[in-house]
DNA sequence: CATAAATTTGCATAGCTATGCAAGCAATCT
DNA sequence: AGATTGCTTGCATAGCTATGCAAATTTATG
């Protein structure tokens, strides 16, 4: 039946509408000079011959190739980051942008990677993993190719980048020890040299000192197994903890269960637990973590926004963002009288800064 | 400094060097035709342009695109996808691949999805979503780009098909629950209209059926909060089970949590629970999930070549392969006396191997 | 009906690389 | 030396679509 030929090509719907080429061109060109009659006639004999336009063709003529560069890491140990590749990905997919997808380990050189992505002469791209090397980001703005950051902080103004308000987030957290009551602080961290994890760590123990604390720190690697452990150890300190603050979410839950599973201890009775994120996993029946929200969704909004724009006008200037995050408070953390569980703390009246470079 | 000119041309690139294009061309093609000096010259040339051959370019004249689409579902839902997202993306890349990437969900239409890739002239297509539609697998055939399904059986035969033997998977559940001495027992569904939570449960039944058991079913909507609800309502039931079978792990921890913490049942002494996957989560330490583990580095393997071989020779034939789950003892589930936890059993040569999880 | 205006059409070319082919060249052989 | 062989090189073209421009056609206007 149908005959194994391959991709039909423009010519050949041409020849067979009884058109020229250019008819077949703009006949798939949204907005294209071409009469209705002729339109027809040529999506005819598309359908006749299976033909659909080179993608391929289409982005060596036009420049453009329609595509978006997404690096992302941690896929497997945080579930923060497919719920932002989803996000993304569905973004970028609605405004009419397909995504070539990069995922990397830690400790992977982003400088053999964009080179991959700017072979294929991407439009944008958007990194959440890694940080830029200074001179990758030349190379991108040498290239005119936009380059965003996800939930990082910029090395240099050459990109944008969209970031959590980790310090004041850090700050949040305090603050709702404090007034419940607490005495002993402590900090899980992630890893020393990622800023989410320094920022959450710098505003934590800043308001802290402010009232005369100072917070034990205890290194979980971003990691359930790495925070479980974290917490016993913790919990072995002759002045063990009634209160910790977890870089994420991931790490709160992994301290928590070694609290109530290891400890035998009672959460929030015992000890508070706060995270960072919000990941679904933190609304679980067994869990109800007291956390920080990523308003990811927002964030993200924000983020793509600010790509596509700049790859439709190259005037613009990368912009640096900061979205407040939301105190989530469920019950993982003990209440200050007169709150109760479920209710959600925005921090946007305090104030967002937005600040072009 | 580095002036504002945009991707330098391989025409560009012969001129400084003083030789041809196909020179340039044939500079950057591996294993082509060209003298060491020149390549040295031309090498030389094109660091000093910023030149990077134009992989749209490259893909327009060899009709390979070096991409493959990957369309993938549940990305948040469940854990086991953004594992084999992720062990997938570094295999393809690792084999100098491309990903092109669409997250869609659940109920979203392959039929739409699919022309979008077909238009950038993917190499091929790797399906871990959905199921294909016959016309659209006609469509890849007749165009020439192979398909494969991954984790999801095979319509017809113009697709290959990588899956773990879901039936086997549930029967080893089921023996494993007899041999302990249960004797109610139940099944936890994802869907109804998904071949692994069908042939899940197909296998489970079939056992049990053979020994003169009946399984209560429940639908879970694969999801954590459903299989919550679904487990309350079989401890609601007059003969509520002592032996939970969960169409995946993230059911089955949200079943380990209902039966904990809403049910006050212990695991397993009052109630046994077995997933299926074995998602990271599940070798947590307050999970310890006896379940099924899908081997996902060995389908990968399989999948990921049988893909890029039938990319490379098309006259192979498309494959549909059935790779064994090994069973994965952990403590969700009771005993039968003379095992202990900590045991892989594996079905491929029946024997057990203890692998100190 | 003639003319102006607006719309539609085709021509020709650009966009960048890969590659078959023939020509150029150097090394080897008889 | 002349012939043969093998390696390099450049030429010319294919691969497919988009688009500026001028020509052709249709529509509107007086």
């Amino acid at each position: 039946m149908a005959e194994r030929k391959v991709n039909a090509t423009s010519t050949q719907v041409a020849k067979l509408a009884g058109v020229s080429q250019s008819a077949v061109s703009r006949a798939f060109t949204p907005g294209a000079s071409i009469a209705e009659s002729t339109r027809r006639k040529v999506l005819q004999a598309a359908r006749k011959l299976g033909y659909q336009p080179n993608a391929i063709a289409r982005s060596l003529s036009t420049k453009r190739s329609k595509m978006i560069g997404i690096v992302i890491a941690n896929v497997t140990t945080n579930p923060f980051y497919p719920e932002v590749l989803d996000a993304l990905s569905r973004q970028f997919q609605q405004r009419g942008q397909r995504v070539m997808l990069f995922v990397v380990t830690r400790d992977q050189n982003l400088d053999d990677i964009l080179p991959q992505l700017l072979e294929y002469r991407v439009d944008g791209i958007l990194l959440t993993a890694a940080t830029l090397s200074s001179a990758m980001a030349h190379e991108c703005a040498r290239l005119g190719v936009p380059v965003t950051l996800f939930n990082r902080s910029v090395p240099d103004a050459h990109a944008s980048s969209f970031c959590c308000d980790n310090i004041e987030g850090g700050r949040m957290a305090a603050r709702l020890f404090m007034k419940s009551g607490h005495h002993q602080f402590a900090f899980v961290a992630g890893s020393h040299d990622t800023s989410t994890s320094l920022e959450r760590e710098r505003g934590f123990r800043e308001e802290l000192n402010q009232h005369g604390f100072e917070p034990l720190i205890e290194m979980g690697k971003f990691s359930y197994q790495g925070a479980f452990e974290a917490a016993r150890r913790l919990m072995q300190l002759p002045k063990s903890p009634d209160a910790v603050f977890c870089a994420n979410d991931i790490m709160a839950i992994g301290v928590l269960d070694a609290l109530r599973h290891a400890e035998q201890k009672k959460v929030p009775e015992d000890v508070s637990v706060i995270g960072f994120d919000d990941i679904p996993m933190a609304a679980w029946p067994s869990y109800n973590l007291t956390t920080i929200r990523q308003p990811i969704e927002r964030m993200i909004d924000s983020a793509v926004n600010d790509l596509l724009d700049r790859i439709n006008q190259d005037t613009m200037y990368p912009k640096q963002e900061l979205v407040p995050g939301d105190l989530v408070v469920r019950s993982s953390a003990k209440l200050p009288s007169g709150l109760s569980s479920g209710w959600v703390i925005s921090t946007s009246e305090n104030r967002s800064e937005n600040r072009n470079v």
